[in-house]
DNA sequence: CAATCGGGGTTCCCTAAAGGAACTTCGACT
DNA sequence: AGTCGAAGTTCCTTTAGGGAACCCCGATTG
């Protein structure tokens, strides 16, 4: 398919559909950070084929989203997030929530997230990093950065 | 490539796949949230094949997430990101946000956010919408919602 | 008023990636 | 020695992406 490389474009966006853009990859995080870490259980859950799986798993662990653990004294690995991999889960986060929102329709949104801090069934919420108000795709300027195409 | 479709899963991450699940569509949608709103305009700023921008545009408008605004009394149109879309432009931020973090490298971030509210140059932070307090991959239970299986 | 232009696609062919099922590997257990 | 089970690997078929050429159609130009 030739596919074309989005890693080298001068954009962060693009960056990280190189490491996580196409969509078996959130789907393998996603099951990774609730618990499902072993090549059988991610196969039979999410019904991708074990060649591909292979491929994802292998990416991933490449990027340093994922780490391979042994465990059992076999040749036997367990895949787990690293910092990296962990960050990636506010993206997962925020998909779940424009999800549930906008496809979700009569039935609800199929899991609830409840708040360690505060106990309540919630929602995650963008808000600047600066001065904690609201912070959407309206409520910025975008300037070129230090890393900026020539 | 008999793809799999992510759409009937109970899973408000993999519907959201279904919409925006491989890597042009958030670039597209990126390009439209800063102002590029013609197909040659995309097509040449992406390097994206014509054929799969047409179908990725289709695809968009069909979900609901783009809108085709018709222009200069002639068939020619523009795309623009409808309420459903903008709203998908907080995931584009938290993809921006870690691509900084984790790829920009030496060079740094490509772009920067300035925040209207405080005109700061900064970043979007993941808050639970009910008690304000960051909210993060760790920091929440997951719980089986109305729309769960059956 | 014929010729040209430009935006927005459509067609066609080629290649590479996804699906799927069968097969392999290797240590552990019986 | 034979079987099991987890974790891949191989091979084949199908389909989606890349790329370039082509088409349509209203507006502009000479």
């Amino acid at each position: 398919m030739q596919r074309t490389q989005f890693g080298q474009m001068a954009c962060s966006i693009a960056r990280t559909l190189d490491v996580i853009g196409e969509p078996w990859s959130p789907l393998i995080l996603r099951d990774v950070w609730v618990g499902m870490r072993r090549f059988d259980q991610l196969q039979a859950d999410l019904g991708i084929s074990r060649k591909v799986l292979t491929e994802r798993l292998n990416h991933l662990v490449d990027q340093g989203v994922l780490a391979r653990h042994p465990y059992d004294n076999r040749p036997r690995y367990e895949y787990h997030l690293t910092t990296k991999g962990a960050e990636l889960v506010d993206l997962l986060m925020v998909m779940a929530g424009w999800g549930d929102r906008w496809l979700a329709g009569e039935a609800g949104p199929p899991v609830l997230y409840r708040h360690h801090a505060c106990g309540e069934i919630s929602n995650v919420d963008l808000r600047c990093a600066h001065c904690g108000e609201p912070m959407h795709g309206g409520d910025v300027d975008l300037l070129p950065g230090p890393g900026a195409s020539p």
